[in-house]
DNA sequence: GCCGTTTTCGGCCCGACTGTTTTCAGTCG
């Protein structure tokens, strides 16, 4: 059983145990043991199977949760897990994504009319049962069809770079209110994760009511959910909610903090400061009632004994012992970046020239790239076979001696095929500068097949880079059935690298992948993929990800120079 | 159910806002 099925096994107990309405401590711990099964960046199944470690060394797993581990690994289920599926519907827990109704309320729409699903629940609203409940109202079948409806519609993820679009848009208008103080965008848009759930923007007025105001008079704003007097939400005309916090702007370090989250980080600051004596919430740092702390967010950690954090670390992955000891990682940025080595032109798919290609990469400031093509197996993109592929290379070096002050390699991104060989035989391979092995098709092929596929593209000498190495497609398509654990343990020995594909909608690897495959020593290429001018800017998102995943500059290939990157490839 | 620089029991982050209530529980972040 992989990481992820483990994880999703324990959040679901707790989800169930929530609507049970079970000690809040005991569902945390189920939450918070799901939650480092999935960041944890070795395989649990190797610890459980090795006599010298101990399950217990997790952090949150204790005595119980690693006997009952254990018991997942060695019968793929728990007694506990069927019994509360006995006595819940399953069903009931979509109830649970819906905005503004949690676990006691699930229960008592259960109990109460029987539903046991969300097209059960708008059956019950359609014929207004659910008004006639203590406790719910007219309002509360409103807010609830809302949220089935938009459910179905935008689902749950949008993109961190649509997020960061809409959020601009938002800025840039709260921008121009006179009584607008500090701005920043908080929440997960600013740890960078890969899908945010809403939009978090915090700003510093003394006139509240003048911002809101502005605001739900933005006309990317469609209506105002809620409004208090420090609070307002709003959803915007995509759809995406946008929640705005206005503090003083003696509150502002504080309120950044606490605005920026994770939940857990919070947590375990607050924890931190109780063992000091103090209390933190969003408007400072407290000693007996008096702030000591609050006006920059790096006060707020440095009377914590901390030094501040990289909100893309603040996940409670250990950034707050690194941050204690003074030994956080000096993250990569995008400006470390000195080349993209995965992009494609007119040749293919691409919808620019490869001169054109050349000349924007010179705008960011690129010393190399690598045009990589498709291969031939990729029809529909008008893959390149052998004689294409030598006439385009020649095409690259004609374009490329007009701009001495780039290196442009010329490479392919060739298909992993069905069989496991490659489109292209070695003796062409061998010709390229740089070699990205993809794999596009047979994605549904049993899991040891896959590995194995991937695994052949890794022993081979000719191929640089593994692309993609996953296949997912955030929210549309789940990763291909492939023992990561098992490709990164090649990857290390052959010398191949792995790609960070930074395309918003792939992020392939993603950030716990990235941490694991940095432990065995693999270096990672943070590529574009672009298949458009523009899109050679989307490199940004990969550096997010990598700065998630505690990536340093030489934890990256394409932060090196190209001397050093070519004494890199094999 | 976990955990320990006030350790093996008694804690476990903290506040805003809503809807349906007459004072607050539930939900959210």
């Amino acid at each position: 059983m992989t990481n992820p099925e483990l994880a999703a096994l324990f959040s679901e107990i707790a989800d169930l145990l929530e609507i049970q309405n079970a000690n809040p401590f005991r569902i945390r711990a189920y939450r918070n043991a799901s939650r480092t099964i999935r960041t944890f960046t070795e395989p649990i199944s190797d610890i459980h199977h090795d006599p010298d470690r101990k399950l217990t060394d997790l952090p949150g797993i204790g005595k119980d949760l690693a006997e009952k581990i254990s018991i997942v690994m060695s019968t793929g289920d728990l007694p506990m897990r069927r019994e509360l599926l006995n006595q819940i519907p399953s069903g009931l827990l979509a109830l649970l994504k819906l905005p503004g109704l949690g676990p006691k309320r699930a229960a008592i729409l259960h109990q109460e009319l029987g539903i046991t699903s969300l097209s059960g629940l708008r059956q019950a609203i359609k014929s207004k049962r659910v008004r006639a409940i203590n406790g719910f109202g007219a309002k509360t079948e409103e807010t609830l069809l809302h949220g089935i409806e938009h459910l179905e519609e935008v689902g749950q993820q949008t993109y961190l770079s649509q997020a960061i679009v809409e959020a601009t848009e938002i800025v840039t208008h709260l921008k121009t209110v006179p009584a607008l103080g500090k701005i920043s965008l908080a929440g997960s848009l600013r740890r960078r994760k890969e899908t945010v759930r809403d939009i978090d923007i915090l700003v510093t007025s003394t006139n509240p009511a003048h911002i809101m105001d502005s605001l739900a008079d933005c006309n990317r704003v469609n209506s105002v959910l809620s409004r208090g007097d420090t609070k307002m939400r709003v959803r915007l005309g995509t759809g995406l909610e946008l929640d705005l916090r206005v503090v003083t702007d003696d509150s502002y370090g504080a309120a950044l903090q606490y605005f920026t989250g994770s939940k857990e980080h919070n947590i375990r600051i607050r924890k931190r400061a109780i063992e000091r004596g103090l209390k933190v919430n969003e408007y400072g740092v407290f000693q007996d009632n008096e702030r000591i702390a609050g006006k920059n967010e790096k006060d707020v950690y440095e009377v914590l004994d901390l030094t501040w954090m990289e909100p893309e670390l603040r996940e409670d992955r250990g950034e707050i012992g690194q941050a204690a000891t003074g030994s956080l990682p000096q993250l990569i940025d995008l400006p470390d970046l000195k080349g993209d080595l995965h992009m494609h032109t007119t040749a293919t798919d691409g919808r620019a020239s490869i001169q054109e290609m050349i000349i924007r990469s010179m705008e960011h400031g690129h010393q190399y790239i690598a045009i990589t093509d498709h291969s031939k197996r990729v029809t529909m993109a008008g893959g390149l076979d052998e004689t294409q592929l030598r006439k385009h290379w020649d095409a690259i070096d004609t374009a490329a001696e007009q701009y001495p002050s780039i290196t442009v390699l010329k490479g392919i991104e060739v298909d992993i095929l069905e069989d496991g060989s490659l489109d292209l035989p070695d003796s062409v391979l061998r010709d390229a500068d740089w070699v990205i092995a993809s794999l596009h098709y047979g994605q549904k092929q049993p899991g040891d097949v896959i590995t194995r596929r991937l695994l052949n593209a890794v022993e081979n000498p000719s191929v640089s880079a593994i692309g993609h190495p996953t296949g997912r497609l955030i929210g549309r398509r789940r990763s291909y059935d492939v023992d990561l654990n098992m490709v990164f343990k090649a990857a290390a020995e052959y010398g191949c690298m792995l790609e960070l594909n930074a395309q918003p909608s792939r992020l392939d690897l993603d950030d716990i992948a990235c941490m694991a495959a940095k432990k065995h020593g693999i270096p990672i290429v943070i590529n574009s993929d672009a298949h458009s001018l523009d899109d050679l800017s989307g490199l940004q998102f990969g550096v997010f990800q990598a700065r998630r995943a505690g990536l340093l500059p030489s934890d990256v290939a394409n932060t090196r120079s190209l001397s050093e990157l070519q004494q890199m490839i094999r």
